[in-house]
DNA sequence: GGTTTATATGCGTTAATACTCATGTGCGTA
DNA sequence: TACGCACATGAGTATTAACGCATATAAACC
């Protein structure tokens, strides 16, 4: 395995993805999203958040290309872009779980 | 692919670490980490980051079990406790610098 | 055209946190 | 014991950002 280390780009570029990702609950709405795109108030449904807070985060995700929006009449469908993003994100929560009941001091 | 929700707790730990990773200089930090640990003056050096910022951001890392900390003498050495994070990083990484070019709105 | 529904946004407040400066602690060495 | 080096930490400050409220926009329906 080799340690390369990051450019300053790469080091911005990620940090900020990873930024995102760390409001709970931005993640808790982009968790709930699949490829099937869903209605914000479906979104707001399921999480329980105020339709404020979710347009707010929402709009967070969807500048940063980590979802994806399509108008329809008077409702805006989310939905993620492509399945990668939620399947990294899995990796890193399989990894999260067992890495905490191994953990060293 | 299944899209299984996330339980609370897990969008509350794995919040906090991307949290962690979303701060630049504290992902600068751990990504010029090997396993190999390394003094904090080495670090200091490498980042070009003041000594107490530095001190800082390894308390926030360490404290979430992100590095590992080994007293030698008056010296502290940081590396990453198992090689799994790193990896996991590159993967998103690799993903973000391949996804930027394909973003769509 | 007016009303309801769906979503977005501007503003003000509040809370979190990254940073610097100064100082503390602990180890090694003269 | 006294001094120097490596690192940690407390206090204070400033920036950021999440949230709610009120309101705006825009489409659908009467």
């Amino acid at each position: 395995m080799s340690i390369n280390a990051y450019k300053p780009k790469e080091i911005k570029s990620l940090s900020r993805i990873f930024k995102i990702l760390g409001e709970p609950n931005r993640l808790k709405i982009l968790t709930s999203l699949g490829l099937e795109c869903r209605p914000v108030s479906a979104i707001v449904a399921s999480t329980g958040l105020t339709q404020t807070n979710v347009s707010f985060h929402l709009r967070v995700l969807r500048e940063a290309g980590l979802v994806k929006a399509e108008k329809n009449g008077s409702f805006v469908f989310y939905c993620l872009p492509e399945p990668e993003l939620r399947v990294i994100i899995d990796h890193f929560q399989y990894w999260n779980s067992s890495s905490t009941s191994t953990k060293k001091n």
